[in-house]
DNA sequence: GCTTAAAAGTAAGGGAAATGTAAGGCAGGG
DNA sequence: CCCTGCCTTACATTTCCCTTACTTTTAAGC
């Protein structure tokens, strides 16, 4: 199961102590975090918020201005995200007054870095997982769990054949899979007999997919090899 | 904010020591749960879930022929809800272990009962966010908690089938819905044989839903590979 | 425990969209 | 110039799904 997609999430990190928050920053980033914000008093994270847009918060409770759960609350306003609390030890209530708020999940400190991402990892993986599905070309986005592609903001349907192919292409991305891979993946047992049916298919997909079909850019042919589904970013 | 439908969620409860297994069940039913099935062994919980269809599962990490891990690996290839893991005191590595294959939250025995009741209250709100009683389709609206469909001021009733068959089609709004996942969530364990039954739900469901039942805009076929229930707004 | 209406399941004919097929084209290499 | 490998198009075929009418099951009320 690919997960990577998750590491793309954007999240508020909120803490006072210059010290903590350079760690649990650092700990995030180490792990392949690409998008994330600090701040380091309720003021500055309600401000930040509104155009980072958070899609999961780690808040302390602690803060110079205020405490977490009024920011929880002031955040929840702006986007319905997951947040999980970092509480200094022995404040067992603060625990119980997170949860009752609203709150996803809640550490002690000094924790583990460990449990810290393996945490935003479960919450994560659970709230947002649907969206694994969506693949980004050149000249489209395929939207495989509406099996469709999206091009110039036009909406065109897949068949099933079509998706089963995009999907053989899409696991082996970038690298070249054959055709016999490819008939594998689309007619299963007996996948003999159809390299002129997948031809076609090819074709029809490269008018969904591409913007000049008789010159692809994102599904290439490699002459006596297979085929080569080229994916942006990643 | 409403949360009560949470208390009807089918609970998976996993442990070997009697004691334990009467107390968590008891913390539960006493917090209002309504549907919680228990299991003493690996054997008996694999067998369990396939009928009982758990929501969410509580895992002993010890049991008597086998360990939660290895049970979580069977139960999920039934169905894909969240888990939360038990453990003695001192498994550090277990943590990381259950993390990793992919828990939802983890406790250390012996744990405070209100905690675990919150981390469950916390991973349910999640996954089973607010069933929306009332949803906006093209030509009529769906309410869920009522079972009826408003189409020009006309209200419609639903069937006991047509009810969960739009329930799980609404779950994955405009994404596809396999047909083996439809049937799944209408018949159960032993979903098979029923997909021409399905389909004569599906044609009654367009009559009360759509305007040109011939022509359906809201809840569409791909062929091939499912259906889809196209929602409004949202 | 009947009676009866509504709901659910079954089966078959017809139709449209998806898929398969084949022929003509085109480009590059030998 | 021919041959190979792939593209493209038009057309044939097949598959899957819709629909309808009918049977069986369930549940509700007496």
């Amino acid at each position: 199961m690919d997960l990577s997609y998750l590491k793309n999430k954007r999240i508020l990190i909120v803490d006072d102590e210059q010290e903590l928050l350079d760690l649990v920053v650092s700990v995030f980033r180490n792990d392949g975090y690409q998008n994330i914000a600090t701040a380091k008093s309720v003021r500055e994270a309600t401000a930040l918020a509104k155009e980072f847009r958070p899609e999961l918060a780690v808040l302390d409770v602690m803060l110079p201005d205020g405490n977490g759960f009024g920011l929880m609350e002031q955040l929840r306003k702006t986007g319905d995200y997951p947040v999980l609390f970092l509480t200094a030890r022995g404040e067992e209530e603060d625990k119980f007054r997170g949860f009752g708020l609203g709150a996803d999940d809640y550490m002690v400190k000094p924790f583990l870095p460990r449990e810290l991402l393996y945490r935003v990892a479960a919450i994560l993986r659970r709230t947002y997982r649907e969206e694994k599905t969506l693949v980004p070309l050149k000249n489209s986005v395929i939207d495989f769990a509406r099996a469709e592609v999206v091009r110039d903001g036009e909406h065109i349907p897949l068949t099933a054949k079509e998706h089963a192919l995009l999907s053989a292409l899409w696991r082996g991305a970038g690298r070249i899979v054959t055709i016999d891979a490819l008939c594998e993946a689309a007619w299963g047992d007996n996948p003999f007999g159809y390299e002129n049916s997948l031809m076609a298919h090819i074709c029809r997909i490269r008018e969904k997919i591409e913007a000049n079909p008789s010159q692809p850019v994102s599904l290439v042919t490699v002459k006596g090899l297979g085929y080569k589904l080229l994916v942006e970013d990643k």
